[in-house]
RNA sequence: GGCCCGUUCGUUUAUCGGUUAGGACGCCAGGUUUUCAUCCUGGUAGGAGGGGUUCGAUUCCCCUACGGGCUACCA
């Protein structure tokens, strides 16, 4: 068997979204899996949308993930250049050699003039039935081809699509699929700029980079029956074919796209993104307070599964078990909820010092004054209760500033006067204890004074952390220290009294 | 509109003709935790509809409905 080569081949159009990051998942995990090679290519052959910056960004996402690339563009490899606006000249070649095969032509309608077309029909469509009453060489004889070309005359390259055939090919994902090849317009495949599109450059850079697996999303499903057609031009073997899934909108209304982050209030994107303008920027995962194993597990499962109910899942273990046919025929929802619970699994796994350095920056940006060591500890304890990084800081903030608010309710209800001279007790010995003596004097002070612990707890907890929720007490207050612990309980005792007179 | 692809709990998936249709997320209830969360237990909920084929269909075929993709000198 010769070896596996697949691409992922993303066009630098503006950040990468996590369509795009799941099919390089899908062709990263299927290069691994057949000890392979995963190759990055970079089509930019549309220069009015290219976007500078692009490909910095599909390279940084696609790091933060962990699908590094073995060959690409500022990476090199033996089959470059691996942007195919190097490679401009290539593409020119094989499109005359397709017209000199019999199986291209060249065309000299202007866009205007097809959009005409297209307004008085717009059943148009540049095929085997319209070709013959338009403007090209097929049409044209020979002497005025040649005054056009050598006039300079804007012209493109379209394929020839043959009559009455079906143009079959398998899928991995699909099975057998088949197209009425009268059906199929003949696609331009040399621009007017004499740049490739897509169709072209895909199948000649296919070609050249002996890629022997296309796994690409279902948008391109329409078009594979012209690339099965070029294949067969050029008299080149196709590569094999897996069109994935698409990733929809939560609402199932259509394909995930870029402005449904912040419609639906999460990230689509990998990384922030920073565009001309507000309305093209975009928040990231990673700045969002997620895990990059948490998003590519949460991706994985979304389209395709391991056969058993296995559902948290290291890298390698996606790679052992991965298979092209377990891939899933339908379109999959993009569910918020779900990948916020493998976030939660991934961050309660996480290392604490790992996490202190995530949100180390954020803490900085509080104006919050504290150690690494400290803040390992808030990660400790506060870790498994959170969904996202960053609400260790939001959710833990008592950790690094005093309660500034109570929850009143409970305190009018927990509250007795009675206890305050307790209350103050506890405070005094508290901040006399060093901090591993602080869980046994407070125990033994309840102990000895034959204290109810469901009506001290609860309004020391108010003291320490401002509400009702958070890590153990105890532990609590051994991280503040047995002084600020102690402050606070005191300050809040003030509070307590001031809500039941 | 045309062509292509699809359709199992709310969501994501398992099932390769015979199952009490399984798991996970979500939701609900209970337990553990003096709180919250984690964790554990239980519950809720599904084969789009109609025809075939078959002893037997979620599974195979057809039709309909619905959904998605494509329909650019964009990828």
């Amino acid at each position: 068997m010769t070896n596996v080569r697949v691409r992922f081949a993303p066009s630098p159009t503006g950040a990468l979204h996590i369509g795009g990051i799941r099919t390089a998942l899908y062709n990263y995990l299927f290069a691994k899996k057949n000890k392979g090679t995963f190759i990055l290519r970079i089509e930019d052959t549309d220069q009015a949308r290219y976007v500078e910056g692009a490909e910095k960004y599909i390279l940084d996402a696609l790091e933060w993930f962990g699908l590094i690339p073995e060959e690409g563009p500022q990476i090199g490899g033996n089959y470059g250049p691996y942007r195919q606006s190097e490679r401009k000249p290539l593409y020119r070649q094989y499109a005359e050699e397709l017209i000199e095969k019999g199986h291209a032509y060249y065309a000299f309608d202007t866009p205007e003039e097809l959009d005409t077309l297209r307004k008085q029909d717009p059943e148009f469509k540049y095929g085997v039935k319209s070709r013959n009453r338009l403007k090209n060489s097929l049409t044209l004889s020979a002497e005025q081809v040649e005054k056009y070309l050598d006039a300079g005359e804007h012209v493109t390259i379209r394929l020839k699509i043959p009559q009455d055939e079906m143009i079959e090919f398998d899928d991995h994902i699909r099975g057998h699929v088949s197209f009425n090849s009268n059906e199929l317009d003949d696609k331009v495949i040399l621009k007017g700029d004499g740049m490739p599109t897509y169709h072209l450059a895909n199948i000649v850079d296919d070609h050249l980079m002996e890629i022997t697996h296309v796994i690409r999303g279902e948008e391109w499903l329409s078009s594979t029956p012209h690339h099965v057609i070029m294949y067969r031009s050029f008299g080149w073997k196709a590569p094999d074919f897996a069109h994935l899934p698409l990733i929809l909108k939560p609402t199932g209304q259509g394909k995930l796209s870029k402005r449904d982050g912040a419609k639906f209030g999460f990230p689509v994107f990998p990384l922030s993104w920073k565009g001309e303008n507000e309305a093209d920027s975009f928040i990231g995962f990673r700045e969002d307070g997620y895990l990059p194993e948490s998003i590519r597990n949460f991706l994985a499962l979304l389209g395709w599964s391991p056969g058993d109910d296995q559902e948290l899942l290291t890298i390698d273990e996606m790679i052992s078990l991965f298979s092209l046919d377990k891939i899933v025929k339908s379109g999959a929802r993009f569910d918020i909820d779900k990948a916020l619970w493998f976030n939660q699994q991934y961050i309660i796994k996480a290392d604490h010092q790992r996490l202190a350095a995530l949100i180390q920056p954020l803490v900085v940006k509080e104006g919050f004054d504290v150690s690494s060591a400290y803040l390992s500890e808030v990660c400790r304890l506060m870790k498994e209760r959170v969904h996202r990084t960053h609400e260790i800081v939001t959710s833990g903030r008592f950790f690094f500033v005093a309660p500034q608010v109570y929850d009143d309710v409970t305190i009018s209800k927990k509250y007795k006067p009675e206890n305050k001279q307790h209350l103050l007790n506890i405070a005094e010995k508290i901040a006399s204890s060093s901090t591993v003596e602080i869980e046994s004097t407070f125990k033994g002070y309840v102990q000895e004074n034959n204290l109810n612990l469901g009506e001290f707890m609860p309004l020391i907890r108010i003291a320490v952390s401002g509400g009702m929720q958070g890590p153990d007490l105890i532990e609590t207050m051994m991280l503040l220290g047995g002084s600020e612990s102690s402050t606070r309980l005191r300050k809040a005792v003030d509070h307590f009294e001031q809500i039941v007179n």
